[in-house]
RNA sequence: CGGGAUGUAGCGCAGUCCGGUUAGCGCGUUCGGUUCGGGACCGAAAGGUCGGAAGUUCAAAUCUUCUCAUCCCGACCA
């Protein structure tokens, strides 16, 4: 006989919170290395999961008047070269396309051909030539603002990758703002930071804290930068998207200017916006377990799977006509203006294996139906915010009823657990000493899961931030919003603080 | 891009130091049977040019050089 793990998904966090990780997204079929180096592949149930994302946050920004658009993958580089600090900044993870075709190479292979005149850039991010499209389209103060968002792909070459948190091209969204004003710039900054803020509590059941970025986490080129930081449970942070209020930098790079109501020609204000793939990676690490991915209702792609248990086709008969209308009543039933999302598994497995498949791929709701249920008609339901042996009989018609609460139930204890895990990990810290302490693992050769996110003090100078990175790899996440600023000493060198920030490792 | 590790069947690994018959094991897969409200058991079978290239040798998974990829740590970053 088989030695039967323990869990369903190893290593543990506790063992090798990385590893762990891994095997979650291959147990659960979300994604895969591509034979192109540093892209993933993003098989159906994790491209299930970004079209929740899409959809949920296109209707919000729709909401908010925003629309959808399309420009160029391609960005001349003399484009690129208009801001400064943003070429400083990308320069360093740019692919560049230099030919336009390839031609036999007398060898039996390829070599490129067809020199460019001007070379091109695939996009790391699309300021420069969106700027370019917006500098022709606003003319007057009638046409602010412009309110632009578009869904695409980007590269920047990383050299270090990982399925969804960091990979060489992933799928974002970028949404790019002109406003005749500082102020309405800013407001729409601050508007998006909210609305995604919003939606990673409500939908990913993913506390987060909104903040304003150092000088040197800012986007390049941005003047300030704001973010959402998560805690993982390894108890890193992860920046899970970032709102920038971009000044007139971008404006006056690209010629971005239009005629007020005085008739005088001014720079417009711009804002970027995005959230990308990433967030699946936020999703998981934050939520799942050792027996693998734990999905939020709002954002799985499944709320409901059935599994049939049937011995015979007796049985088989009995059982699925049960099934069937179990599910027909089920798919009727509205779950935050969508249809209930359920499907029968008809797959020739073994019940036990399939149950097992169901949670690793993170379903909230499994429904064990067999003639037992049938006879009384009940439902026999286990759910993935508990055990899996946990498991209720509850009646057919009473669990079609409350359904809906159930997912709630699930959805709001998923986001009570990161909120309390969060909490547990966030501490305030005035003592250097201590500080020092805190971040740093007790086994320095194979470091256990330690420290968190320190409230302390910064002076606000770059010199004590670079020497806290440099010293312990721990930065400032942000300053965040939301507190009333507190004085006191800077953790580091002792000097006057305006207020506390957050200082964590992060992903 | 620096340091470390790994690459052998779909997956997980042993074998490599010390070169030598037909390269093994577990899981999975296929077939047969027994079980079965559950990640089962018994039996049989299929599946590998040992990441790639070049070299040393009578002989290379094993030694040498180069190369590619992945993972971990670091730097960089969403």
């Amino acid at each position: 006989m088989a030695q039967q793990a323990k869990t369903a998904i190893l290593p543990t966090r506790e063992e090798n919170y990385p590893g762990w990780y891994q095997q979650v997204v291959k147990a659960a079929d979300m994604a895969e290395n591509s034979d192109v180096r540093g892209c993933m592949v993003i098989k159906p149930w994790g491209y299930a999961i970004w079209e929740n994302i899409q959809r949920i946050l296109d209707d919000k920004f729709k909401e908010t008047g925003h629309v959808n658009a399309y420009f160029p993958l391609f960005i001349p580089k003399s484009f690129f070269e208009k801001e400064a600090e943003h070429v400083e900044g990308f320069a360093k993870e740019c692919a560049v396309v230099t030919h336009s075709r390839l031609e036999d190479d007398g060898n039996g292979g390829l070599k490129p051909a067809g020199p460019l005149s001007e070379e091109l850039i695939v996009r790391p991010t699309s300021e420069t030539i969106i700027g370019a499209s917006f500098a022709r389209w606003v003319n007057s103060y009638r046409d602010l603002p412009l309110l632009i968002n578009q869904w695409a792909n980007v590269v920047r070459w990383e050299l270090r990758t990982r399925l969804f948190l960091r990979t060489a091209e992933f799928l974002w969204q970028e949404g790019h703002t002109v406003h005749a004003t500082r102020d309405e710039a800013l407001q729409e900054t601050m508007k998006i930071l909210d609305l995604y803020a919003d939606f990673a509590e409500n939908c990913l059941a993913l506390p987060v804290i909104k903040g304003e970025k150092t000088a040197s986490e800012r986007f390049p080129g941005a003047e300030s930068t704001f973010c959402f930081e998560a805690m993982m449970q390894d108890k890193k942070a992860l920046q899970a998207g970032t709102s920038h209020f971009l000044g007139q930098k971008f404006a006056k790079a690209s010629e971005i200017k239009f005629q007020n109501k005085e008739g005088k020609e001014e720079y417009a204000w711009t804002t970027s916006w995005g959230i990308s793939t990433r967030l699946i990676g936020a999703l998981i690490m934050a939520h799942s377990d050792d027996d693998g991915l734990i999905l939020p209702p709002r954002i799985a792609p499944l709320h409901v799977v059935i599994v049939p248990i049937q011995r015979n086709e007796e049985e088989k008969t009995l059982v699925m006509d049960y099934v069937t209308d179990l599910c027909s009543k089920l798919r009727n039933t509205m779950y935050h203006e969508r249809k209930l999302q359920v499907k029968v598994d008809e797959r020739e497995m073994r019940g036990g294996d399939m149950i097992w498949d169901w949670i690793k791929k993170g379903v909230p709701i499994r429904l064990e139906i067999g003639p037992r249920d049938v006879n009384n008609n009940s439902v026999f339901l286990g759910r993935r915010d508990k055990t899996p042996k946990e498991k209720a009989n509850l009646n057919k018609d009473a669990f079609i009823e409350n359904v809906v609460a159930i997912l709630d139930e699930i959805q709001e204890n998923l986001y009570q657990k990161a909120l309390d895990f969060r909490r547990e990990n966030m501490v305030s810290i005035d003592d250097k000493e201590e500080f020092y302490r805190y971040f740093t693992p007790k086994n320095a050769e194979n470091p256990e899961i330690h420290g968190g996110f320190a409230l302390s003090h910064w002076c606000g100078c770059a010199e004590c931030e670079a020497k806290i990175k440099e010293d312990l790899s721990v930065t400032i996440r942000c300053l965040p919003l939301d507190s009333n600023p507190e004085k006191g000493k800077c953790i580091f060198c002792g000097k006057e603080s305006e207020r506390r920030v957050i200082f964590a490792k992060s992903y």
